[in-house]
DNA sequence: GTTAGCACATGACCCT
DNA sequence: AGGGTCATGTGCTAAC
């Protein structure tokens, strides 16, 4: 994969659904909840349905952790960097073996009532090749339980490396997904930099978008066995920060933006005729179930994720449009305030504001200097306005020398324009009438 | 615990690490690495020493990939509220059964040459009781390769919520810890204010530290099963949004800062007599290397925090220094831009600027309100600087009438002030002293 | 139920 | 090796 593409993370959630939920270790799902002890299938019988904190964490209240967590959100699929077509050959579901010895018996017989979908051991590498169908490769279960993360956080895409797809040696570094497409998206400036930027002169940072942290190599189509992905950018249109897509063409994942409901990663049971054969028809429907609450769940987690991305671009791109307004040498200029407990008397402020390395502030002293930039704004107009006072009085004097009618300094001159702004406070800005200048 | 209760991350850590490492579970952290495939014994046993990658993601470049994951980040032990003594008694570790079934043969024949601390399935529900030493009951694992999260994920200390200690019935909501201090900490400001705000009249917003998120009651103490903790809360001097210590106390951790070799929680091999009869003295080692291992990365990934920490509170700080800056009409005003997306051409602008609504702005309304402000400021000093300009031109008529010497416009004037700021760029600002304000 | 706010911990990446 | 910045995905909370 070229380091430059970009991911919406819908795509990326794509990948994820069908590697986590549409993953055929999801025949283990419920199986593992019951192997867990928190619920068996009888106690699902009485249910009906499926409750939501089955695969909600936000209910985490004493009362119902007394319950027994089926499974807490844990996952990071995003780690998965196999496709679903690879991940559907784990589909198959091979009948449970006899149970002969005390530990499996302990195992299965002990907590399982109605147990169908107990994934029998097999290779722990999966096969690049597409040999979809044996089921002694590729299984992405060591055993009954294994693979927790995976299985039963269905509704989960954190970035944290969980232990999901131990044994599938997958790359776990998911945020190489997803940090790359960030970079050039938020940070780096790519929201048109609000064209306008100051009055009089005052010159942009001219900021570069940086590649700075070059794509991880883990998902390099050179190191992947997946061939070379078709790197299709597709650019979005919406915000100043939109993502763009690209990763989940390779796999054939729909990029769409916010149909997740038909999602093309199912539960293999629901749609692979393969394992048709070995679900029983009441696991089927808890399965339906459970699959529906994973799919709430996960729809939830996207579409916050999808929030609070937008929410941090937008601060980002705020600062950065801050960055823009202040003059760059006031910005390059070391910082006044510093740290006074970290230089205590005689120490040589730094000649370079820190983070400035690269030639590019960092977010900090952005904000510090616009905090300056502003005290100092102001400041510069308080001392305008005294000079402009200053001034009348001056041509006041003449006026009257020369018997020419004074001119008035009146609340529209620079009173007005500091009282628009809250600075002079002996006149209301609410009694002002904010002119609004169209270049806002 | 009470919901004011505070504390540091380091007492945070203190409790992960105790959990994590120390739990008794411990014991089959490396035998879930073999059973996982990528290393077994024999390799350990060349390699001489625990690689760091063991527990570490950082390497996991495609070729370090390939030779299996040991098993990722995972963990949020944070959720395990159990105290070590508690899970001092899932340290039993009893001999391999006798492995008789294909699947046992797989799992432990396959991955294994040399297991030691297997762990027999027993109870899944922890007995809150002392019944330490009794296998049958409150073993975490519910077979060999169960508990995958908890086991490996010595350094881990992670906010998501993974499926460590699902059998225990734990609380996930780990947030809950580092949410609430946070809060009291941070964003809300804590850190002075900076006294001097402005210079002519403008007013701060008079906020005011909310207590918003309330401590989850998962880990009450009127809810959890292991008495009262007795609260302590320690205030720490050194910076502005320092957290506060106080929930290992009641487990008796020391909430030592940096001390972090002497922690409590080692190995319950290492430390446990009732398991001393079934490690073998070289896993003992091996384990022993694994927690130095383990303690570098949780001494890594503690600091890192806490310098990420500090990051986040600086730039929290910025904004709500800039905010205070801000006049507060101006700040409450409607956004001036809006979203011309959202209003096509006869919405009403909202009458008020979201996430003004508990009287304090947002983050990003203070940012935009930011870069609004200081395009304002610009526009005032443009128009005061054109107003000045005209003046002296007035000035020199009356006086050139009058007789007397012209009145110069010069650099040290309203032009020195603008280039200082880098507003008149025919003036280079290096060209002019930068006179710095004392007030700064 | 959706949309949004926040702090947090973490991995990646960068410098020194 | 350690300190720093950044983006991210989470959990929690609140408002609509």
């Amino acid at each position: 994969m070229n380091p430059n593409d970009k991911y919406t993370d819908d795509t990326l959630n794509e990948l994820h659904f069908s590697q986590t939920v549409g993953s055929p270790e999801y025949g283990s799902l419920l199986s593992r909840q019951v192997l867990q002890g928190g619920i068996n299938y009888d106690d699902l019988e009485q249910m009906g349905t499926v409750p939501d904190d089955l695969l909600d964490l936000d209910d985490m209240s004493p009362e119902s952790s007394n319950r027994g967590q089926y499974i807490p959100q844990t996952g990071n699929s995003s780690n998965n960097m196999y496709p679903p077509e690879t991940q559907l050959q784990y589909g198959i579901t091979p009948p449970i073996p006899e149970s002969s010895s005390p530990f499996d018996e302990y195992m299965i017989g002990r907590y399982v009532n109605n147990m169908d979908g107990i994934q029998l051991p097999s290779q722990m590498r999966p096969n690049t090749n597409s040999n979809t169908g044996s089921n002694t490769s590729n299984n992405n279960n060591l055993n009954v339980n294994n693979n927790n993360n995976n299985n039963l956080n269905v509704n989960n895409n954190n970035n944290n490396n969980n232990s999901n797809d131990v044994s599938m040696g997958n790359s776990n570094n998911n945020t190489n997904l997803t940090d790359s497409p960030q970079l050039n998206a938020s940070y780096y400036p790519t929201s048109a930099s609000h064209s306008r930027n100051s009055s009089a002169g005052i010159s942009n940072m001219g900021m570069v978008p940086v590649q700075q942290q070059q794509m991880g190599s883990s998902l390099s189509p050179d190191t992947t066995p997946y061939g070379s992905p078709t790197n299709i950018p597709v650019p979005t249109s919406s915000g100043a920060s939109r993502r763009q897509v690209n990763f989940a063409d390779q796999f054939g994942s729909p990029s769409s933006y916010g149909s997740s409901l038909e999602h093309r990663a199912l539960s293999p049971y629901a749609r692979s005729p393969l394992s048709k054969g070995v679900i029983s028809r009441s696991l089927d429907e808890k399965q339906q179930q459970l699959l529906a609450a994973a799919e709430r769940k996960r729809k939830r987690r996207e579409s916050h994720n999808a929030v609070e991305r937008r929410r941090r671009d937008n601060i980002n791109d705020r600062i950065q449009e801050l960055s823009t307004l202040i003059p760059e040498n006031f910005l390059n200029e070391p910082i006044i305030g510093g740290s006074p407990s970290l230089g205590p008397m005689g120490s040589p402020p730094p000649s370079q504001t820190p983070g400035t390395k690269d030639g590019r502030p960092n977010k900090g002293t952005i904000l510090i200097k616009s905090v300056e930039y502003i005290k100092k704004l102001q400041t510069v107009i308080d001392e305008q306005n005294q000079r402009e006072i200053d001034m009348y009085e001056r041509l006041n004097i003449l006026e009257r020398q020369l018997g020419i009618p004074e001119t008035k300094l009146e609340t529209s001159s620079a009173e007005l324009a500091l009282a628009r702004l809250g600075i002079k406070d002996d006149l209301s800005p609410d009694q002002v009438v904010v002119k609004q200048e169209e270049e806002y």
